[in-house]
DNA sequence: TAAATTATTATGTATGACATAATAAAAGTA
DNA sequence: TACTTTTATTATGTCATACATAATAATTTA
């Protein structure tokens, strides 16, 4: 076996630096330790002790698990753990200007997906107070005829509301941070389809199939309401 | 005005840490200067001497970038930028045993809203091959009379192979990390409901429809087809 | 007993030093 | 000249130490 291969087969086995061994490390007492939310952890001098590395090693291996949300730091009292946040911790990336094109493009294509996935969730959880309020949105919106293909804020009040009837925190999470990356997508050269003027099911449409309507007519409503997202995506 | 107070209307303008500011500095920095992904940014001392704060601080903030995968650092050569991988950075937080119930449930629904709504990415770019290849899963699968609910290892194998068609990289990812989350809440007690043995539409049901009907149809054979899961979710 | 003061403690920030790896420059050899 | 080997150089990685700062605990004082 000549050398550079037996490099490679080290390099499979760990290319890791001493931060991220001490990282998992760390991770690995705390699992150990069954360390539930509020219970704090070891100092940094105490960890650096034990592990046998300096409190520099130690304070990046634990920056690090600030940054994922696993632990929060407070001084005097010492870090504790705390549940991860999970989309909250990818938000800082989210960033039209520095994603490249192929993962802004998977994003766009994600909150597709999202949406026409969460029928069941929201015939699930919806409130008489939750469809007034959507209502409520859509009277306030422009008539068709006077607008482009849609009006950013409405869309942003109309969707926003459908991702907090599902109740899940971290779907609307999620959808918040796509917001940006969306409405970029579409702006951009991106997507070389323009986008079309022909309106599909409206916005009083979908309301109407979430009260008179099920899952699965809600899910190929909302299809054909994204029918122009979805039309830029794949005929190009 | 006396100094504490001051102090404190200070606080509320800006509670954040020095790193915290230099951080969004250094982002600032790359964004103004629009450096594309393989670009090197300054090196750590210039940074400090720029931005008028010691290399620890630059170190920390060049930490936090490096995680979220803005950055990439290489010896000699410096940072360069790198296209985030997304669903990569929240990879260590995936774990069940930190996630607290509330995120565990809302990652275990949030694979149903995904499968439910790839129906039309599927659609759209599945081959022959795909084809095929489901197929073979299928074929190795043990008879539906022996087993439970269901055996993890054929579940992950069809449906990851459903994400894979989907030929969206960050949806696969995010389904990859989903997989420990979902199989953890689905035997923990968790969900309070039991699995049910019913079954509904089967992996070979799935494939007709892919093979002989439309998205619609397959949005509506797979939400059946979970509905074991789906039912837990809501029945309790 | 309760408020105010002081000490302690652990994280935050700064500095300087050396190790290490990748690259560039220089030297040597055919 | 071209090509390899050796030697600097450079920038990040790691370590050690010191002091600042804020939160808590201990102590004093009224």
């Amino acid at each position: 076996m000549n050398n550079s291969l037996l490099k490679d087969e080290l390099r499979l086995v760990d290319t890791s630096s001493l931060v991220d061994k001490v990282e998992a490390t760390i991770v690995e007492l705390l699992k150990n330790q069954k360390l539930k939310v509020g219970d704090s952890i070891p100092k940094e001098m105490e960890l650096a002790e034990t592990i046998g590395v300096s409190r520099t090693v130690i304070r990046e291996a634990l920056t690090r698990l600030k940054i994922m949300g696993l632990i929060e730091s407070k001084k005097k009292k010492g870090a504790v753990i705390t549940s991860p946040d999970l989309f909250g911790i990818i938000g800082k990336s989210m960033n039209p200007y520095i994603l490249d094109e192929e993962t802004l493009k998977q994003m766009f294509e994600l909150r597709l997906v999202l949406e026409v996935g969460m029928a069941d969730l929201i015939f699930q959880r919806i409130t008489k107070k939750d469809i007034e309020e959507l209502k409520q949105i859509v009277s306030h919106e422009p008539p068709a005829t006077q607008h482009h293909l849609f009006n950013i804020d409405h869309e942003i009040a109309f969707h926003g509301k459908l991702y907090e009837i599902t109740g899940n925190e971290a779907l609307k999470k999620f959808q918040r941070m796509l917001l940006p990356i969306f409405d970029y997508v579409h702006h951009s050269g991106l997507l070389k389809k323009p986008a079309s003027i022909k309106k599909f099911v409206s916005h009083n449409g979908l309301i109407d199939v979430i009260e008179h309507g099920s899952p699965e007519m809600f899910r190929n409503a909302m299809r054909n309401h994204l029918e122009n997202h979805f039309a830029r995506l794949f005929e190009q």
